[in-house]
DNA sequence: GACCCGGAAGTAGT
DNA sequence: GACTACTTCCGGGT
């Protein structure tokens, strides 16, 4: 067996830095923090990289990936790789820690990994590879600059992301990440290459799982709780293992949710202005996934409307905490985080249903919307009539909410907190005063009557991104 | 006890 | 320093 001793250099922290900065993330944001890198010790290896095989790993497909262990078998002289263990492509296998290749490839994870750092650093070097690891040629997608202008698909279920996507598909798709074994529903796998509910995969975000928790030493003091994040795979389909499973398998398993799990909504996600970094953004990505991936967590339950229900609240929770890196947060974190869009009305919760809420903003609307606290400026005075999917055993439940609402504030800041606004169920009478629904005027302002109508339908949803074309 | 609500203060990033 | 978008904590209602 060929000795590889790849010294790689060990940047500043990284594997310390903590999520959502992957020490593979960091890489790709900053992909010399090390500079002047040494010479390249596998620059032989390189030159002997099989033909057909792009130098950068990360642009590697599937079947690319197998190429490419195969060759470091035969050139490593490493015991034979599990193969299924490696159904992903480049991108992903670069986003695998040591520790990860090592509990796949036992005696192995350290060659592998150094190599593949090494192609992925030599890359760099060359320019090849753009900073970040999700679709760069997205950036170029007619993503509009105007607050107010808007793509042209009228669908709001679809998300906005459809067709910048559509734009930067064929380009993006060598980064997309695949990861295996497939979260998906779909037995083959993430999608590649493009196929799948006429999304291009150019963003394709990871399944949900559980965070790093030992290897890299990557975590910090929250690590007790992480570990107790467990992945929930969506169904019996998703558990390719079972109990009688040996442990190794398990960790695998284990290790291939975590190395998932770094990937989680890199922060350079093109296809929103926020990046997912907004929770009403992560929440749509989620619910948008064109696999479905994450219907264990939240799902639709009526896309037309925007009715959501979060089926795992903890986990869902877990996976909004990793993305902001507060790996304490839990549910009752998020959801108050979700009740101040109630003021901004892009949420509202569907009465009588637990976990269940629904989105009032078109997706394509909020992303136009760089600032949430300019929703002050389009509120519409009036709340938004209930929907028709809302069970109508709630009506009743939402007619003093509507009433105590009737001058609901629009400001998601807390600079604007509601002075006039006390609990509506321990304090029904307390209205706002003169003084205050002057403030409230002033608040909502002239200009800003938004789309939505006292009489709003779900429709409007879909409608609203005509309509606010035609208005332009 | 879980969910839900919203006030209040704090925080990280811009 | 101002501002945003939460995060954290909490008391209270359902």
């Amino acid at each position: 067996m060929k000795v590889v001793s790849l010294q790689l250099p060990s940047g500043p922290s990284m594997e310390r830095l903590p999520l959502p900065f992957s020490p593979t993330e960091l890489l790709w944001r900053y992909p010399l923090p090390w500079a002047p890198p040494p010479p390249s010790p596998l620059g032989d290896a390189k030159a002997q990289l099989p033909a057909g095989l792009p130098p950068e790993p990360r642009l590697w497909t599937r079947e690319d990936v197998s190429v490419f262990l195969k060759w470091c078998e035969r050139e490593f002289d490493l015991p034979n790789f599990d193969m299924d263990l490696f159904q992903m492509n480049g991108k992903a296998l670069c986003l695998l820690t040591k520790t990860d290749l090592g509990e796949r490839c036992p005696g192995a994870g350290d060659v592998l990994h150094n190599v593949l750092q090494m192609l992925v650093r030599d890359a760099a070097l060359l320019g090849r590879m753009p900073s970040s690891p999700v679709t760069p040629t997205a950036r170029a997608a007619p993503y509009p600059p105007s607050p107010h202008s808007h793509p042209p698909t009228p669908t709001w279920a679809v998300d906005g992301f459809h067709h910048f996507h559509s734009a930067a598909a064929a380009a993006a798709q060598p980064n997309s990440v695949t990861l295996s074994p497939a979260p998906s529903v779909d037995s083959s796998g993430s999608p590649q290459r493009g196929e799948t509910m006429g999304y291009a995969p150019s963003y394709a975000p990871s399944t949900p799982a559980v965070v790093q928790t030992t290897s890299s030493g990557s975590n910090h003091s929250d690590s007790d709780e992480e570990a107790q994040f467990t992945p929930q795979p969506r169904s019996p389909k998703d558990i390719p293992m079972t109990n009688s499973v040996s442990q190794n398998h398990q960790t695998q398993q284990h290790s291939h949710y975590r190395t998932q799990h770094r990937e989680f909504f890199p922060s350079d996600m093109p296809e929103s202005n926020t990046n997912g970094r907004l929770l009403w953004d992560f929440l749509q990505q989620l619910l948008n996934d064109p696999t479905q991936r994450y219907t264990n967590y939240i799902a639709w339950k009526n896309r037309e409307t925007g009715v959501f229900k979060i089926v795992d609240p903890a986990g869902l929770a877990k996976l909004w905490g990793i993305q902001k890196n507060h790996l304490s947060m839990n549910y009752d974190k998020m959801s108050r985080a979700l009740r101040y869009y109630y003021r901004v009305n892009i949420l509202r919760k569907v009465q009588g249903e637990r976990h269940c809420y629904q989105f009032l903003r078109n997706p394509i609307e909020l992303k136009n919307i760089k600032n949430i606290s300019l929703l002050r400026q389009q509120m519409s005075p009036t709340r938004v009539a209930p929907q028709p999917v809302v069970k109508t055993e709630m009506k009743e439940e939402r007619c003093d909410e509507d009433a105590v609402d009737e001058d609901m504030p629009t400001d998601l800041s807390m600079a604007a907190s509601e002075p006039w606004r006390k609990r509506a169920r321990s304090d029904p009478v307390s209205a706002p005063t003169p003084h205050e629904k002057h403030r409230i005027s002033a608040l909502i302002g002239e200009n800003m009557l938004m789309k939505r109508e006292p009489d709003y339908t779900p429709e409007h949803y879909a409608l609203n991104l005509k309509s606010e074309k035609c208005e332009q």
